[in-house]
DNA sequence: CGATAGTTTGATATCCTTCAAAACCTGTGG
DNA sequence: CCACAGGTTTTGAAGGATATCAAACTATCG
């Protein structure tokens, strides 16, 4: 948390690198200023756009995704709320993946200008973002990693610990307990698995009381063992400052 | 290639992206200014280092790596001449990963006052620089695809022809030829599968005169083929200022 | 020329997919 | 409150892709 502490979730975010002042947590809220709502499905960018905008998720969940031409659909990331679309978007000709919506969420978009005034001004914003950025970046090579070395049982208590340890930073748990939208089938295009699979091993993971799911909501009974099966070292998403233990 | 042309690996591949002047391409020839050889081998960075210098590659291969608790070793980038290992390494408070050399190679290390310097005053170097971070980014994603969506003679089809088109970018290929140092287990670290399994499928693909490989070459024999099968599309490379049809 | 790293081959086991059907939710209209 | 529709999850049987283990073979390099 800032000095000045603020409920916005990009704040809380950010705040994991850096320590704001007060003006700095104004510049950062006012990110948010115009937001909208926008149903889940909606497709924010798609694959070949020009980016307009920057997107900041603000509530909800969404999805970088691509589809390749045999229909199959690879997932490869999840914005949770604080989360930005790529802030040096612009300087790509043409998206080559899409973001969509996972959930009904509140979503809104920073224009180039105010992008670019923030970074020019802004010096402990812009480090904050930039780092933001190298998060992600960690993040998708934990994820290669993820799908390269671990079997579908490790690969799903990666993305468990994963998410929790992500949706804690930005106040958005309860005790081993977090929201959890992503239906079976997300969740297979996450992982590069099949449903059918995905079913069988979760319902494995029930049984042996790692995880409950009920109601859209992922309860992580054994954390520890969690971690343990998925050899979760948190190291990638580079928190150190805040949460030396999670 | 630029205006005032150069065989600077990194001028030549930033120059798909950005029409450089005499005093940019200069800028970027600085940064090769002091390099050394190091062996193959040689761990430029390892996981859990306090990054001190940005490395730019000059001559060889590297590659991004992680090790896991259990010793398996997943292979998350390879680096060629011209690319460089994240300019904005300095927001990190330690490294999450390792990189080390492949071939014999040449190295230039670039110091946080030089990038920073170069950084407040070249705007358009400044804004290849970090086009290159964003396709390194791009190229993530499309590897993650590459792990969860292709079997292991998709996969291998792709890297081929990614590494080609790279190679091809900074003028280091032959007509459907390229230098190929990697072993087959580095290929197997890569792509997530055992040695024994590439051996079998690089075999396949040869009695099919799909590649040919002798001597650390690798020969693209049917280079439109192996892109069908890998689906390939190298929108995620970025490339269409320079190489409308690769 | 021998030592060592790298590659190939075979037999068998495991993980995951495929296909098909049934069961279970969840929200909606009557 | 019920019935139904659509999406989602579960289950079973069988097949395919890749792993594992072990051994032989082949380059490469001092």
């Amino acid at each position: 948390m800032s000095l000045f502490s603020s409920d916005n979730p990009m704040v809380r975010k950010l705040s994991a690198f850096e320590d704001f002042d007060e003006q700095d947590v104004r510049v950062i809220e006012d990110f948010s200023e115009v937001s909208r709502h926008h149903p889940s499905g909606k497709i924010l960018i798609e694959e070949g756009d020009r980016p307009e905008n920057v997107f900041l998720l603000l509530e909800g969940w969404a999805c970088r995704y691509k589809i390749l031409p045999d229909g199959n659909r690879q997932i490869m990331a999840f914005l949770i709320p604080g989360d930005v679309c790529d802030i040096q978007i612009f300087l790509l000709k043409s998206m080559d993946h899409g973001i969509a919506l996972l959930t009904d969420s509140v979503v809104a978009e920073i224009s180039k200008t105010k992008m670019n005034a923030v970074m020019k001004d802004h010096s402990r914003v812009t480090r904050a973002l930039l780092w933001a950025t190298l998060v992600d970046e960690a993040t998708l090579r934990e994820w290669l990693v993820n799908m390269g070395q671990r079997n579908a049982r490790e690969r799903m208590a990666h993305l468990f610990c994963e998410l929790y340890v992500r949706l804690f930073q930005v106040g958005l748990n309860r005790e081993h307990e977090i929201r959890f939208p992503l239906t079976q089938e997300q969740l297979a295009d996450t992982m590069g698995l099949t449903p059918v699979h995905v079913s069988r091993v979760l319902t494995k993971m029930r049984d042996e009381e790692l995880i409950s799911i009920k109601g859209r909501m992922l309860h992580l009974r054994d954390f520890e063992r969690l971690k343990q099966i998925a050899q979760f070292d948190p190291n990638y998403l580079h928190l150190d400052r805040r949460h030396p233990n999670l």
